[in-house]
DNA sequence: GGTTTATTTAGCCAAATGACGAATTATACC
DNA sequence: GGTATAATTCGTCATTTGGCTAAATAAACC
């Protein structure tokens, strides 16, 4: 759960897995993407591996990495739910804090 | 906005925050709480002042700290939207990803 | 003014992090 | 088998991080 914080923690990272919402993508592609260096991208992917937030798939000569959005809505909300956050949607106010989330 | 997840990426600055929650508190009473020295314990909460989770008010020879629950909504809530997470509330069944997020 | 109390700053250290190029592994292609 | 391509591992480096003790600052109290 820490390691999922520790790996949002990082730009480039967090920028992976947004690219990673539009479907699954190989190592190379998602690399390209990026200004810095294919192993320096490997160890991003490591970290995220790591972190469960994605899955990797080997196919052929490519890697292909999944998103595992569970995981990261795991983490989101679960630690935004901590704090009564989440959920502003009901109706189109927010209907602030009267929900009696302490006591 | 990266100062958020990286002050959210250590697991001592997430505890503090979860302190917070239930009410402004001085930095010794917070770091009466933890297992670290007080000069570590206020290098935290830089971190947290920094990235905007906390406002610091000096209130005699104390310091109170209050959360910023308006940032850390921001930034948690933000970023799971962009993954069409958030809201797990309709009736009480998640009604999962069908609400047309993408295309 | 001097002392206690609360917190931060300064200076240090070890470990982790993010970056790199070079080398390695693994698969495909001829 | 040999070569090209894809990705990772290795070894190195500079910077950041999280921790500490000791010193400095700030406010209250006698």
């Amino acid at each position: 759960m820490s390691s999922v914080f520790k790996a949002l923690s990082d730009p480039t990272r967090r920028r992976v897995l947004e690219l990673l919402r539009d479907g699954p993508q190989s190592a190379g592609d998602l690399a390209a993407k990026f200004d810095v260096s294919k192993p320096t991208m490997s160890a991003h992917f490591g970290v995220l591996r790591e972190a469960n937030l994605v899955i990797s798939e080997k196919q052929g000569k490519s890697v292909i990495y999944h998103l595992q959005l569970s995981v990261l809505e795991d983490a989101l909300l679960g630690f935004a739910q901590i704090f009564g956050l989440g959920a502003p949607d009901a109706a189109d106010q927010k209907p602030s804090k009267n929900q009696s989330v302490e006591s």
